[in-house]
DNA sequence: CCAAAAGTGTTAACGCTACACCCATGT
DNA sequence: ACATGGGTGTAGCGTTAACACTTTTGG
């Protein structure tokens, strides 16, 4: 009976598949996430992640990958899945379970398209979330957390950082991700310890200042190291 | 026209969700993995995980509960989502995507009960794991990597251990996944400064041999904790 | 010459690793 | 008395954390 339970009632399944993205950047020493305005009700002019159901016959990858070129027309980006949200009720439309996706990418002073399916689309500060649609609140909080972890113990920042940069950038990548000051002096040796960066000859030239020693990723095959 | 294409296509969706538990459990100081045989073609008498379709309007969550509670009777163990498989290729009947839990349970001598729907059910090495039905193997090693990665940082591993228990038990639980012999005065040291046991009065009284003290979990609540 | 960010070493505390012998029990 | 697993401490080494001044540039 058991059995004639498990079989009988998913055969009645409909259930949908979405991808839903957390995309981090940092703009100007802050970490950003990308939101969209829903027009769709009823959540229409509330804010969301980027997502969009996956298509038959794609591998759910691939849809990330899809659904991410669509909404930021990026495609050279750090993806990886982070949870699957399954909640029957937490779209209030039908049975739609959501795979979430989290993405890394530089600050590209990329021009956002909207697509005529949303209002808007911005860079969100993550301190300055506004209530999201759906369960979204809870995805991006989750996203954070992976965040945490990841740049602590691999080397994935490459993905938020430009080909080239300064310590300083670096630094402040982490200081804005971790929410926490860190000493200049003991982050450099760790850093140049773990042999992930090379600096590259140049110097960066900004402003009335000493100019910083840029520096770039040996690799960008993801490692697990402790950083921090 | 991307818009257009990424409304009509999903519309059509027909994508089954589907279960699979990787469960895992310690006897006699090795890994284990519960695995069904199965009867469904085209992987007649193939090995598999235990796994089931979700049902309409239940929780994710719920339902590898519920699958997990129907294969092995048992309830009361550690379950956590493990991820998401989704390429289109991966089961030959049609589009299912399989949502992968990750389950450790103390090992009770529990009966198993074979149900209808397989031949059999095992309990089997992991070192000798056979070919499994579908992407099954690939969803077992991720299991077997979250493992090893939960037990060094987090406390996780009560829920591969009875109630009460030796050092010499724990340890062994941890050489059994690490597959690494550990220095027993180290590992003593360790565990102990952590504060996540304390010793029970009592002393187990196994052989021609001076008891071992015996120790339980202060709590089950999960911690992060570096641990080895 | 002043402002602004870059760059650079040392010390003390702590944690980790390696290692070998005695103890309590049953037969 | 012997076989079996339980139980214990220390010393050397490497890692981490705390801490302040000098350098290079543009204006």
């Amino acid at each position: 009976m058991v059995q004639n339970k498990a079989k009988k009632h998913p055969s009645k399944q409909s259930v949908k598949v979405a991808v839903d993205n957390v995309i981090f950047t940092i703009i100007s020493g802050e970490l950003h996430i990308l939101l969209i305005q829903m027009k769709k009700k009823p959540y229409t002019n509330l804010w969301a992640l980027p997502g969009g159901l996956i298509r038959t016959g794609e591998d759910i990858d691939k849809a990330a990958v899809r659904i991410l070129k669509e909404e930021t027309g990026v495609s050279d980006v750090y993806l990886e899945q982070l949870y699957t949200f399954g909640k029957a009720s937490r779209d209030p439309f039908g049975r739609v379970i959501s795979v979430s996706y989290f993405a890394l990418m530089p600050n590209s002073e990329m021009k956002l398209r909207t697509l005529k399916r949303y209002f808007d689309v911005k860079w969100c500060k993550f301190k300055d979330l506004p209530k999201l649609a759906y369960d979204h609140d809870e995805i991006a909080k989750y996203a954070k957390q992976r965040l945490e972890w990841k740049i602590e113990y691999t080397n994935v920042v490459w993905s938020l950082l430009p080909s080239h940069f300064s310590l300083t950038e670096l630094q402040e990548v982490y200081e804005a991700i971790l929410g926490d000051q860190l000493d200049k002096r003991n982050f450099r040796k760790k850093i140049l310890a773990l042999n992930l960066i090379e600096s590259i000859g140049t110097k960066a030239m900004r402003g009335a200042h000493r100019p910083a020693a840029l520096y770039r990723f040996k690799t960008k095959k993801q490692r697990i190291v402790e950083i921090l």
